[in-house]
DNA sequence: GCCATATTGACAGGAACCTGTCGAATTGGC
DNA sequence: GCCAATTCGACAGGTTCCTGTCAATATGGC
């Protein structure tokens, strides 16, 4: 039987940890974002086109999701009028995720509320334990990063 | 128009971070699972009753879920045989979900190659990063429950 | 013991992710 | 310039989460 090593424990327990704060984070920002008619999702999507128009695939590609997930997003957000698909010079078929006037009042307002959430939240914590905590998991995404890499050349872990 | 502190913006990055592990390993507690018919939702269901069989309720109190997401994945296992639904003396509506040999065995499985992935990967790691990291996000946890339980007592954010 | 209240599983339906497959468009080797 | 390989959006379907509602069951005040 397999047993668990001092750092395995380590690194099992911080897992834990960042399932528990991820769910409360997306609650968090499902509720900021709720009665502007938008969502974690949609708000991400947003996000990415603001600086520039981009085709979908592109957004998934930053945000590490399935190209067809953010696809359904970004019909949604067209749907309601928060994006508008334009033509891209550059490919006839890949067309560009751009805000409308609507969208990107929306956004600006959730950036704003965010603002203030994080502001609050962050006030009566320990700033170095805020910027140890970022350092440690960027350690564990480059390995996890490294071991599914590997992993899709190699098959998978059959 | 509010902006970030530099707190705030510690947390903020911290939080993008606890998105992309919490995807990244997801990703890998599916690629663990998979080939033994479980994934990492059905997984976690399993070894919370490992220790004793208990409700869907209260198995999903401790998970975090909402009780309806643990009962469907509760009846999905056991479709396949890894639990049982098991009279409860306490209580004749709320059933005991129970690990079946079938289950028992999958779990046992799933624990062995999980504690080769972690030390795996966490034997090139700084133990101190992993330590403070976790401390980290405990801190922020605590401080995001605290949150969200004012939320529910005021009527929420809108 | 009785009855309002809370909790439970069943059922219905929606959101956000996934995968696989398809034809159209683009790209790169030659 | 041609053609194979890649990338793109569309479509179909599945999983895991959510919410809301219902009837059955417990629970607690009195």
């Amino acid at each position: 039987m397999t047993k668990l090593t001092a750092a395995g424990e380590l690194l099992t327990e911080l897992v834990l940890e960042v399932f528990r704060v991820n769910g409360l984070a997306l609650e968090a920002g499902d509720a900021l974002t709720e009665s502007l008619g938008l969502s974690s999702a949609r708000w991400q999507v947003l996000g990415v086109v603001d600086h520039e128009p981009a085709p979908v695939a592109n957004v998934a590609r930053v945000m590490g999701l399935a190209r067809q997930s953010v696809q359904q997003t970004a019909d949604a957000l067209e749907r309601d009028g928060f994006i508008e698909y334009r033509e891209n010079p550059h490919h006839r078929r890949a067309k560009l995720i751009a805000l409308t006037p609507r969208g990107r009042e929306a956004l600006r307002k959730v950036e704003a509320r965010q603002a203030t959430w994080a502001n609050q939240l962050a006030a009566g914590m320990d700033a170095k334990a805020l910027r140890s905590a970022a350092e440690g998991l960027r350690q564990v995404r480059q390995r996890l990063e490294e071991d599914t890499a590997s992993d899709s050349r190699a098959g998978g872990a059959r």
